[in-house]
RNA sequence: GGCGGGGUGGCAGAGUGGUUAUGCAGCGGCCUGCAAAGCCGUCUACGCCGGUUCGAUUCCGACCCCCGCCUCCA
């Protein structure tokens, strides 16, 4: 049985969809103004490793993961690049396709943009009008009535007076209450707009989820994810706007994934101190990084280092190895087998990782020692489930991750393994530790195994 | 200040009321012409102080420290 960590009750919880079979997840995906860090790397690797387990589990998915291509930070940008806001956010949703496909994170079954869908949006804000749960300021602008809803802060366990008590609540004489949020912003010269009952302006960030989530997957439905950060306000308001338009609950499960940190801080484009993916796959293989990812338990803190990608690279060529003289397929699992069990039950003790990858060690070992093709099949088998493992062993292992690795053509390392062959045999060892030196100089590792010399990447 | 999460061996990172996590790194051995890989063995643990218990890293309480949210943020 499944188990999911749920932040609304703070407690884990057996998994029971609302339709028997089926599940409905909704994950908060990104804001197209600039490139994917290893932070939206961490959303994207994460709830796509949840989504292969359910399907495992033989679930139909339906899952959205949503774009924002409208807001401020937007605006901004593209008028210092002096472009367009359809040419910026093409370009980063393109970069964002690219940087997950190379993560091995496949296309979410629904994936929506804003902009496409302001209509539902404006529904549901007139719902919320009429309601009196929102408000029309003398500035034009939508607000939602925080003080109308009496759950506000369930989710993040905060409460009214909690919130009126922080010292950074912002001072806007439009709203009635400072907490409240906008739905609708009146639109200003020379941004972009659309016509509303409440005049041209454009959406408030959180109605989007709402609206988008609601169109895709009902009123109600099963999961939602999304970063921690994004507990509150964001996911807060969410509910607010989706239970105050409808009266019943939401959302049944919601997960929040941990923090990337860079020397025990947030990863954040704010304290500037972040890592783009595209950066960190130039020195390092993409499946280096979704194991790093993989590696910790979603909820926790990952800290991010050189270090501990490499420490990670290392780990993950040892799986490699293993598989590396049976080039094979995964094929069915059978659940009864030992390791396979243990898989299992670390996956439904809400998507331990760790303790899975612990589990393809220890299988790994057992290959090692037995080199029995029944366990490479299942290696690669439960590794597909994570999203790894699935290369041709020796393309990992001789895959160039850096610009210094092109010294040597494989061609030309083929040649000089053949030349050492040779010196071998004439029992030049002299000569053939020369050799052997100058590809290790160059990164290259040789392996004389009982079927011949192979090489890999260090 | 309010709310929440956490402190595990050199590093990373799970977990458990008593029995090896796992990986990387280190050390010794086997294998090898020598290596590498692999195998075998092995050293470093559970922030601090009390309490409960036959027994606590694991439960309870206090303390110290770290991180996050309360503003845009994955």
């Amino acid at each position: 049985m499944l188990k999911i960590y749920n932040t609304l009750t703070r407690k884990k919880q057996s998994f029971i969809p609302l339709i028997p079979g089926e599940v409905r997840m909704y994950v908060c995906g990104m804001t197209v103004y600039d490139y994917c860090h290893l932070g939206h790397a961490r959303v994207l690797v994460v709830f796509d490793t949840v989504v292969r387990w359910l399907k495992v589990m033989g679930y139909k998915v339906t899952y959205v993961r949503n774009i924002t291509d409208i807001d401020d930070k937007i605006i901004k940008r593209a008028y210092e690049n002096g472009e367009t806001i359809d040419i910026l956010t093409q370009r980063f949703i393109d970069a964002m396709h690219e940087d997950a496909a190379k993560l091995g994170v496949d296309q979410p079954t629904h994936e929506p943009r804003a902009t496409q869908c302001i209509e539902d949006m404006i529904a549901m804000i007139q719902i919320l009008v009429q309601k009196k749960l929102a408000y029309v300021a003398a500035n034009g602008d939508v607000f939602y009535a925080v003080h109308r809803f009496p759950d506000y802060g369930k989710l993040s366990g905060k409460t009214l007076e909690d919130l009126r008590a922080g010292e950074r609540v912002e001072i806007d004489l439009n709203k009635k209450d400072p907490l409240d949020f906008v739905l609708w912003k009146a639109a200003k010269p020379d941004e972009p707009s659309w016509d509303s009952p409440w005049g041209k302006g454009r959406p408030g960030w959180h109605i989007e989820c709402s609206a988008m989530s609601e169109h895709y997957l009902g009123e109600q439905f099963d999961i939602h994810g999304g970063g921690q950060d994004l507990q509150f306000p964001h996911h807060e308001n969410e509910i607010a706007q989706s239970e105050g338009a409808h009266d019943h609950p939401y959302v049944n499960y919601w997960m929040h994934n941990g923090f990337v940190r860079v020397d025990n801080e947030k990863m954040s484009k704010s304290l500037g101190n972040f890592f783009t993916v595209r950066e960190v796959l130039t020195q390092y293989q993409p499946e280096v990084v979704r194991f790093f990812i993989t590696r910790a338990h979603y909820r926790s803190p990952l800290n991010y280092s050189n270090e501990h990608l490499n420490d990670a690279k290392n780990a993950l060529d040892r799986l490699y190895i293993a598989l590396k003289e049976h080039n094979t397929f995964a094929s069915e699992v059978n659940w009864g087998d030992p390791y396979a069990a243990r898989f299992k039950s670390a996956m439904d003790d809400d998507f331990n990782t760790p303790e899975a990858i612990a589990v393809l060690f220890d299988l790994a070992g057992e290959l090692n020692k037995t080199r029995s093709l029944q366990h490479a099949v299942l290696l690669k088998a439960l590794g597909g489930m994570l999203g790894l493992l699935q290369q041709d062993p020796q393309a990992y292992l001789q895959h160039p991750f850096s610009a210094e690795d092109s010294h040597f053509t494989p061609e030309e390392i083929e040649r000089l393994i053949q030349q050492r062959l040779a010196a071998r045999k004439m029992r030049d060892f002299a000569q053939a530790d020369t050799i052997r030196q100058q590809l290790l100089e160059a990164g290259i590792v040789l392996e004389d195994g009982a079927q011949g010399t192979t090489w890999r990447r260090q």
